[in-house]
DNA sequence: TAGTCTATTTGCGCTGGCGCAAAGACAAAT
DNA sequence: ATTTGTCTTTGCGCCAGCGCAAATAGACTA
């Protein structure tokens, strides 16, 4: 596990608990569980009771639902301290999706139980909770919106400049999304199939916009990739 | 404006005050504006400051938001006793979708400043706004994922199906959708185009799943319309 | 009652993207 | 080094749904 200072340092950039004073911030660190999980293996599955809510310290998971025909749909991805399963926040409530760890992770979660008594203890953590909310509606919204209107080509860039936002790191020649995307990936985060995602990000290596290995996806032109995203032609 | 009492027996009614007693009621309503709105007036637009709250006392509203290239995409309406613009409830946050009156609305509103002060007056309410919030998410998520996996059919059915249960009114052979209703809208809450929605109502029509004039829509067969619904074939 | 405006229907051609199949590339395990 | 399993690429045929155009049907107005 980590040190406490780079377990602080982690919390405060969370938006949960972002704006606590120092004091709670250990208050609420003495209230985390801290755990491990495997690669590829559950953190929790969609329809459970929400039970913990969960901030990795490192890793990423994948957040998806599944439809009845067994296809999966990614709704978001999340990487070192971000949050996600904060429906937990709520009493006798389920989880909308399903997380299942994408890397090795290490991460911290706090019981329903307990999150209610911080709530009620710091009530900053309330409204930290209501604006996540209200900012992840939108996000939801502004997916609908652009998987409703836009064709595919114009929906993973857009996907993958997200990606390079959310969890990019520098390198030599573009920005590397640092996650194990493989293009079956890309296809449940667009709305469509791992065919059309390989097709496109062979002809936007061909123009030299992104450079693609085996799960993985380097951004060389994030300019000409949010081009490519607002080009309604 | 309507008498206390129906407005007691509707405020009640609306999630985010559920469970409060009668006298946080009567406060709640103390504080609130009446007023009344035009068909095809807007109530606000998106990115505006969200300064209000709003619920319905009778009339509707169409939420949307419009693309870059001016396309409208319907993220939800509103009818009587329905609360629209939740993110007032936070400070300095603006709307993500705008509303306008779908038929002449009668509603009640409150400022983003009283909202604050009842919030810490009646801390029902923040549990409230964050049980609306998490649902919201739901739902949006649920749209999402049937707009990224079903064919158009589908997904015209579950609109039908949400709308009746939103807002239906039973009427001898079928239940009416009280809410005018064009193509367009349809096509707006679908991902559609006017023409394919079109189409498929006629398609239904002669098989006598719904009935449907100028702006308004029956559905007959919900039964059959839930298994179109459900058909994956 | 005629006129106007908006909503709806339907035909027709076209295309973006799906679905399958088969071959190739890469990484980890033995 | 070879095997094995997974991921990726690409060709090919097809079809659901789009886009346009033109006709029709309601509803409101003067």
């Amino acid at each position: 596990m980590e040190p406490t200072d780079v377990i602080m340092r982690g919390l405060a950039q969370v938006p949960l608990f972002a704006g606590l004073p120092a004091a709670a911030l250990q208050d609420v660190i003495q209230h985390a569980i801290s755990c491990r999980t495997e690669k590829d293996s559950f953190i929790f599955h969609q329809g459970d009771p929400a039970e913990y809510l969960h901030v990795l310290a490192e890793g990423s998971v994948k957040l998806f639902q599944v439809t009845e025909e067994g296809q999966q749909v990614i709704v978001r991805v999340a990487g070192a301290w971000q949050m996600f399963g904060g429906v937990a926040l709520l009493d006798e409530d389920t989880y909308p999706v399903s997380a299942q760890a994408a890397e090795a992770c290490q991460g911290l979660h706090w019981s329903s139980a307990v999150l209610r008594d911080l709530l009620q203890r710091y009530p900053l953590i309330s409204t930290n909770a209501m604006r996540w909310m209200a900012e992840h509606v939108r996000e939801t919204q502004d997916m609908f919106r652009h998987l409703a209107t836009e064709r595919v080509e114009q929906r993973l860039a857009r996907i993958l400049l997200r990606l390079m936002r959310q969890l990019g790191t520098p390198r030599e020649g573009g920005v590397l999304i640092d996650f194990p995307l493989t293009r079956q990936d890309l296809a449940e985060m667009g709305g469509t199939t791992l065919f059309t995602a390989s097709r496109i990000l062979s002809q936007w290596e061909k123009n030299g916009v992104v450079k693609s290995g085996r799960e993985r996806v380097t951004v060389s032109d994030p300019v000409g990739l949010a081009g490519i995203a607002e080009d309604s032609a």
